[in-house]
DNA sequence: ATCCCAGCTCGACAGCCTGTAGTACTACGC
DNA sequence: GCGTAGTACTACAGGCTGTCGAGCTGGGAT
């Protein structure tokens, strides 16, 4: 699954099925984005789009999709960050610096997390 | 200073630069590129445009300009990583994610630097 | 049977970004 | 003065995203 970019739309459609616990159909999607009047047929093809690029996934409800996430989005973010880190030709410099820039209680959550990765 | 992803030979530019230690001139920067064979204003285009975006410097050597990234590659890597981590609403289920995503020697290295901060 | 409606699928088009480059202007060395 | 390096400006095509309209289709209401 390549992580790229989303669009504005696309990500704000993108949180909002993120912060559902259950599938949604467009229709309710588009009545969770009220504040842009949008068509009908905007939403259903940016739910298109993000199936087709991985995003999503969609299963029938009688002649209606329901749409859910692919992925969780800490999963998601984790993925952007690893592929940025990726990007660099020195991984452990570019890891030291991200370490110094996380504020304090987040370098603790990392922390954490890295040390329970350790004691397994 | 907006951190947005690069294009493919914005990228090539901005690695070559970024591997040098002195600033280099558009001139220059086109013979490192010779696989691809571009036209010197091609390239000439691109480190403008990079230098609009914040991404180069430029001073000038007489007629010249010579360019070199305004930022390290490391802190461009890591703000592309504290971007990611920004775009979540659960900054610390994103942080241990991608802890239980790094590998292992990676992990170390993270673990040491976050470490040291802890001591200061 | 028919007609309407929800939903879908396809196709479109504009605007922005990036790759790629040509043209035209401008100093400096000879 | 002229040629040349180097710049600045302009351009254009292709891809991605936002945004829809048109047209097809299956079920339920009449």
């Amino acid at each position: 699954m390549s992580v790229k970019g989303l669009g504005e739309l696309e990500r704000s459609i993108m949180d909002i099925l993120w912060a559902q616990n259950t599938p949604l159909t467009a229709r309710e999607v588009g009545r969770l984005i009220e504040e842009r009047d949008l068509a009908p047929t905007t939403v259903m093809t940016v739910l298109d789009r993000l199936t087709r690029k991985g995003f999503l996934d969609r299963t029938r409800d009688g002649r209606a999709w329901r749409y859910q996430p692919a992925e969780s989005r800490d999963n998601y973010v984790a993925e952007l960050m690893l592929e940025a880190l990726d990007m660099t030709g020195d991984r452990s410099a570019a890891l030291t610096r991200f370490a110094q820039a996380v504020s304090g209680p987040e370098a603790e959550i990392l922390l954490r997390a890295l040390s329970e990765l350790e004691e397994e």
